[in-house]
DNA sequence: TCCTTGCATTGATTGATGTCAATGTATACC
DNA sequence: GGTATACATTGACATCAATCAATGCAAGGA
């Protein structure tokens, strides 16, 4: 998902009847943020100095084995929510806002009737 | 869920945290929109006529077993993204949009630094 | 070159989830 | 009462997802 436009589920009067494969790329977004694990290494990487960290500093804060934090980071990197960005020996992470704002923006209520 | 306050993700200055408790709060509200067939009830129920929409009419729409559908709307409800009110022998549903508002906050860049 | 460090990947296991067919239940109509 | 309709629930099954231990890999330092 590299901040492609995503189709609004609420609450347009207008009704595109919203296909299979848009409300497929739509949920995907979601999956990303359903894990406990997961809204705590965005909230972690955006509070972080700098408003970035690395894989070392997040595995201590929640508590799970590095093979773990390291899948979750993987599963938020694919759906472009963090970027990687490789410096030495270690890989820092950053929250990419406007990947969170395209999924705010498919729960919006432009128009409350 | 009943229109709890939930704490933003992203990307506030300050950093309480975020206890392991809140995520899976948090994390619950994106579950409950973490499938394809979810993502299109909410879209069809939000654009259905006078805002609500019946089961069979849902069914119709999504090419699911009349059981499966019940299920997902189960979920949502469940979640307080909709709501269920029964006339006679039809369930209608509508949005319940600050839930959905609430869920969007969690998402919010208030201070783009 | 060898060892250490930081991170990614793999394999296995356990638990959660989506789906359907079948059944249950309540309401409405004859 | 009996039957049909609209929805909910259950049980079974298959697939997916989260987790860990173990291993692999690349970069840095001795």
């Amino acid at each position: 998902m590299e901040l492609e436009v995503l189709t609004p589920i609420c609450c347009s009067s207008s009704a595109p009847p919203l296909e299979r494969d848009e409300a497929v790329r739509v949920a995907a977004g979601f999956k990303a943020l359903a894990d406990p694990a997961r809204v705590q290494l965005l909230h972690l990487v955006s509070t972080a100095d700098a408003g970035e960290a690395c894989v070392c500093d997040l595995t201590a804060a929640l508590g799970l084995s590095q093979g773990t934090v390291s899948h979750h980071l993987k599963i938020l990197v694919e759906a472009g929510l963090l970027s990687r960005e490789r410096r030495g020996t270690w890989a820092w992470y950053r929250v990419v806002p406007e990947a969170l704002t395209a999924i705010a923006g498919t729960l919006a209520t432009p128009e409350r009737v």
